[in-house]
Order: C-alpha cells, then structure tokens, then sequence
DNA sequence: CTATATTCGGATGACTTAATCCTTTTAATG
DNA sequence: CATTAAAAGGATTAAGTCATCCGAATATAG
C-alpha cells in the first residue's frame, strides 16, 4: 500500500497539540496539593513554556485545575486523579465532538447527514467514547506507574559568566 | 462539561481535508467505465476544484483512480468498487499510520513509547482498522443506495449576458 | 506599602495545511 | 498537422494552528 504526500507532515495523533499536552502534563501532575510552576512543568516534560501555559489555563477555567497567583503559586488538580476522566479533559480541550460528528466531514448535526458510513462510525465513536469516559488519570497514572515530575522549586537557568 | 477556546475551530473529521474529499469523491463516482472530468466531480459535490484535482492525481498514482489525458479524459475507478477497502483510500491520503502511534503523541515507534493509554488505544486503534479493512466502496454505496454523481457531460459555466 | 513572583489576557509572529494559478504534457478530433 | 480539451506538476497565496511576547492583575513577603 503505497501513499502519496499531498503537503503535510504524518500526523502524530488523532487529537490536536493542545490535547496532548494537557493530557501528558496531567497525568504526571503529583495529587499531593501543591502549586507546580507552569515553567517547571514546561522544563520537566519538554514542552513550549508560554504555549503550556495557555493550556494551563484553560484546564483552570474549567474546573480540572485549580491556579494560584503570586508567589508560591502555580497549578495543581482541583480534584481527585481517580475524579478526572479523560474524556473530560479531551472534551474540555477539543470541545463537545472530539471525533468530528462524521468522518467525510459532512454537516448538519447527527440527523441531517446521510453518509454512509455514519452507522458503523457511530458505534466505534461510542466505544471511544466509552473507554475515555471510564478511564480516569488514576488509571493511567496506576497503570504503568508513571513517575511524577520533579519536585525542585525553581532553576534560575543558570546563566553562566 | 465546558471547554474553552484555544483558537482552533472545531475539527469535523479525525481525518484531514484531503482525505475526506478523496472519500467523498470515491463513494459517489459510478462505476460504469466512463470517465469523469475532475471540474465536474468538485461541481457536483461542491468541492474546491484545483485542489480535488491534486486529490485525485495522488488517488491515481496509487493505483485506486485510472487518469486518461485529453479530450474525453478524465477519472475513472482502476478496480470495481467492492475491491477498494476504505483502508487502503485512508492509508493513501494519511499515510501508513492513519490515528498516529500514540493518543498522547509520543514518539518512538510501538516499543519505545510507554505511555499509559497505548495498551488500551491500540485495542481501539485495532478495532478502527479492522474496520476500514473489512469496508468496501461497494459496502458504503450499498449502505445507503447513495445517487452517483450526475451524467452531464459538461456545462459550460452558463455566463449570463 | 513596596518589591517580587506568579498567573492572566491580548497582540503578534512562525509554521503547517488548504487552496489557487499558470505552464507543460498528453491525447483526441477535424 | 493544427486545434482543442483534458490531466500533471510546480510556484504561489490564503487560512488555520502552534507558539511567543509583553503588559496587566494578583498575591506573598519583608
């Protein structure tokens, strides 16, 4: 099976960078109550700062976060990880169609599209659906036991001479 | 469940552009020998017309389209339709790795990535495949009785006055 | 109350994807 | 053989997404 480029590059996920962001800085985030830098964050996963921190506040707008200003401030999980489900998060990020209402991209809500590939795309919509609704950040952290971000206050970053 | 605005619009499709017009094309094009003008194809189905056109070169090269040059070319289907898997239209258009290697977007292949929602992604990712493997042009056609695109040879832009 | 450290929010820039335009090549027809 | 009609292909533009920058607001500490 070949495959011919039309102008972009393979793309690494089915969700969109911001998503894949939250969700990688979310499922390392410590539940122990403290505040983390978004910088710190940032540094710790390899991510863009400023950008990290935009989607910071997203997640704090709706209520997955929690922010504080100031010194010794920062962001932490407003709720339990086993309270957080990663549909949540996707929809929080993607907003309410995460998946598109239909895979040939046509419009008109769930009735008005008549293609034909909507009834067999509906029932593994569901099943995505289904798994992102039961599958909290607990679950992913306990699963392979991921090791949460450093606990290091702050690097200057050490500008030499 | 709220979400904010990053500044994407919402996605209506986990495929990109190309890809959906190339199925929207696929479906609809009769399967009767003649070949079809690309100007009337993007007419019919309301489609940007020299971008299909690029589609549809790309759905030649791979063997899923036959182009015939000149007066009375145009595109026609290289096999019958019950012969050409969705999958193989998806992997033409995206790529051999159509839903990306990992939900969260880490890289390094099946091994190297060790996030947690690759064991349960890659049932689902599986279960999507199959899928599209298993499902035909012929099956969508069928699925719906969907009206092939109109017979007319070609209207000439009708310039009024 | 001042200084400092952080999030917040808007404006801006860079890069990727979508779409167009124009020239060349190929084939049919008179 | 000239004319015409179509796809093929490259260069260019437009739109959308990703990312940065900077000033304002807010909270802590001395």
């Amino acid at each position: 099976m070949q495959h011919s480029e039309l102008g972009f590059a393979p793309s690494r996920s089915i969700f969109h960078t911001p998503t894949r962001y939250a969700l990688q800085v979310l499922v390392r985030l410590p539940s122990d109550g403290t505040y983390r830098l978004a910088r710190c964050l940032a540094a710790d996963l390899e991510l863009p700062g400023p950008y990290l921190a935009k989607i910071l506040q997203i997640l704090s707008q709706c209520g997955i976060l929690e922010s504080h200003r100031g010194p010794a401030g920062g962001f932490r999980l407003h709720r339990a990880p086993e309270d957080i489900t990663l549909k949540e998060v996707v929809v929080a990020m993607e907003g309410p169609e995460p998946f598109g209402d239909c895979l040939l991209g046509h419009h008109g809500g769930k009735d008005g599209c008549h293609c034909p590939i909507r009834p067999a795309w509906d029932v593994l919509q569901n099943q995505l659906t289904a798994f992102m609704a039961e599958t909290t950040l607990q679950d992913l952290k306990v699963s392979h036991d991921l090791s949460s971000i450093s606990d290091e206050p702050d690097r200057p970053d050490a500008v030499p001479v």
